[in-house]
DNA sequence: TCTACACCCTGTAGCAACTACAGGGTCAAG
DNA sequence: CTTGACCCTGTAGTTGCTACAGGGTGTAGA
């Protein structure tokens, strides 16, 4: 299998494997004799397990780790239920400030009463912190 | 006013203060005779205004607009409006996106019980993309 | 007067996680 | 024999900062 061919198997850019290669994510597959990169099925499998972590947010040290568990079997599950658990928890506290944002969004806009800037309450609001009711970060 | 005085009084990093000048968000105050950039309160009340705007989630550019309104008070609020209510719909996309996350995430983490690496149920629901019931991003 | 220390300056490099070239080589079809 | 699709390496860009390195300034105490 040729770069273009994973590529599209994945629905992964080119850039982006080359990218994982370099870094070190995926193991550097054997070339060609015109130097073209050949993958297998392990690559394959291996890339949509970095996909799938990466699509559900994992940052690319915690697929390092993911896949360090992989590779040794015999270790402890409980690596990557804890990977898992504390992604869970940083996914949570996102929905809750992105909640408290869409809150101080929804007001803000809501103050608008069309006319020019000079009387704009959007941006009156947006320079006084004061105004919000709850805090954001 | 000193650059540190005003890092204190609107909680921004030195640095970044430095760095939004060097882009264009801050004017270049004036400076002392022993080159110390000397800030008043104007300057202040825009920092405050890019900062309130960064804690909402605007981007760099968005706040660039916004300041230009606040620049020129003849024009339309209309497109101080527009900006806000396209970053809450963005806010908005995204709080759906976590949730499904979450979703996903919860359930992945619900089916470990333990044991090593080899029959992990995280690591396998990570390698099987197919066994989510929903999308993700 | 010396010196310690907090503060300021510029310029550049680093972070995450890619993405986008530039400038080349390869290969099969027409 | 040329066109076009594909591949290669290496480097620079993206966003929004943050972190130095290597200097200068200003003031308080010994």
């Amino acid at each position: 299998m040729k770069i273009g061919e994973l590529s599209r198997a994945t629905g992964t850019n080119i850039e982006t494997i080359r990218y994982y290669e370099r870094i070190g994510l995926l193991k550097a597959p054997a070339r060609t004799s015109a130097n073209y990169r050949a993958y297998d099925d392990l690559h394959r499998t291996r890339l949509a397990f970095v996909r799938h972590s990466r699509e559900l947010g994992f940052s690319i040290e915690e697929v390092r780790s993911l896949l360090d568990l992989v590779d040794n079997p015999e270790r402890e599950c409980s690596q990557a239920d804890q990977i898992a658990t504390r992604h869970l928890a940083k996914v949570e506290k996102k929905i809750d400030q992105l909640i408290t944002l869409r809150g101080e969004l929804s007001q803000i806009i809501g103050r608008c009463r069309g006319g020019v800037a000079a009387d704009c309450r959007v941006i009156e609001s947006l320079a006084d912190h004061t105004m919000c009711h709850r805090d954001h970060v």
